[in-house]
DNA sequence: CGTTGGGTTGACTCCACTCAAAAGATGTGG
DNA sequence: CCACATCTTTTGAGTGGAGTCAACCCAACG
């Protein structure tokens, strides 16, 4: 399942694409030649492999550089709870740091690069670099906010405002991330991961994402995806506006 | 709403009585005497006071020391989720310092004693007291996590089941605040704040809470809630065993 | 007392689930 | 390149869980 390919060719930070996004906060340059002694490698991993499994201590932390993964929660007769989509940028593993292993797992749903960095340099960040440890708390608050918009959107939109919401919000993200090309996004999703996300049944999902393609709000061909018309989309999924939040990257 | 009164009378942190309890990671002698500076004072609210309200910032951070209260979202047409209970211990307010305001709100349940802290003091966390600050990662991860739960919760598990597991969660967080007398618990909770806690409509919470109360596992006389066969409601509950974590408090 | 907020109960509706079958997709190996 | 297996999506029919609406009870309280 999980093929993880270390490589040999890798970017150095100060170049890294992402960092130039105004969604990402600016480091100082020694806190970037940190991030980069941090910094062991990059990682490849396919499609559908699980990166960090609940109950296990990873070796390694992690950062998306490319790619979508998701958080999900699994239950003794198998049903899935996804938390969260993952994007580049994201921050994986903090969990195993504070409460000794991973309470979730973590899968891709792409082809994904990682950035890898040492869990045994992770204490020296608080000891040095008291802007990094706030940025790593600042990460964690986010991942945070993050379950909690999904926890609302599950407990209180019916089906059809619940897809709304999450592709809305999904939109969103990837345009912060310069990932919206003429409205057009990637969506590596089957109906099982939707399905996963909101609470909802596959074949509810199906007839649910027929009704909104129906409605005219979004096309949806192949693996891709386009928003026809954003503030419709907004309002009949009831998000408000939701300032783009800058946060760190690490 | 809200009545904030300070009081004369504060307690020494060395002789919290919270902090005795092994559910708490110790602090270093210096750690502790920094947060004895850190803490400003306390303050006894009402049930009911809102201590923090989504979109402001707040003038403020909080340990709750005694009492219950709740964090939640409310949208415009007045839905609400409620994400998480917050028991003695929690500390409230993180997302002021990271994310610039508040994304959610905050409001007592009962009435309660909460630790003040200043936030200008705040930053010096990070440059002087590393494990301090480690332990804000920590809270902000545990508080995530709690929030996932949450989200498989309402996600995954039918009605009956999932108060169930709300009832089986709580019970183990007290159990672990010595706040469990003879199986029973304290239960401020309205059939709303269910109704909010688990993404259902109040008529429905009535007659599920009656089925869980006829079927023997719990008892309920106003405020007080017993449960009887803890193994049993776990069961139903489809829970794991979950073992408790050591965390920090600050 | 009357008022108010919380809880209960019944009747009815409907949203979302289950079960089932079949039609595309996608991929694999012979 | 075809045959076959597997995964994904679609569609229909029937069911049931949870919501809505409404009336009513009860306790707390001014």
């Amino acid at each position: 399942m999980a093929r993880l390919e270390p490589l040999s060719t890798t970017t150095p930070c100060q170049n890294c694409a992402l960092r130039a996004l105004p969604i990402f906060r600016c480091l100082s340059g020694a806190e970037l030649a940190f991030v980069e002694k941090f910094k062991i490698g990059e990682l490849e991993v396919q499609a559908g492999s699980d990166i960090l499994l609940a109950g296990t201590h990873s070796a390694h932390l992690f950062t998306i550089f490319g790619g979508w993964c998701f958080r999900y929660d699994l239950m003794e007769d198998g049903r899935r709870q996804i938390h969260s989509l993952l994007l580049p940028g994201d921050f994986i593993g903090l969990q195993t740091e504070m409460l000794g292993t991973m309470q979730h797992s973590v899968q891709s749903l792409t082809d994904v690069r990682l950035c890898v960095f040492s869990r045994e340099r992770f204490w020296t960040i608080y000891e040095s670099f008291p802007e990094l440890a706030f940025d790593l708390t600042w990460a964690a608050a986010c991942g945070e906010r993050t379950v909690e918009v999904a926890l609302s959107n599950v407990g209180q939109r019916p089906s059809f405002e619940r897809l709304a919401a999450l592709v809305v919000h999904l939109y969103r993200q990837l345009d912060g991330l310069r990932l919206v090309k003429d409205g057009t996004i990637l969506w590596p999703l089957t109906q099982q991961h939707v399905a996963d996300l909101l609470g909802l049944s596959t074949v509810h999902v199906s007839r649910v994402l027929r009704r909104l393609v129906d409605s005219g709000l979004v096309r949806l061909d192949g693996r891709r995806l386009t928003v026809v018309d954003l503030p419709a989309l907004a309002e009949v999924a009831a998000v408000d506006p939701e300032k783009p939040l800058r946060r760190p990257l690490i």
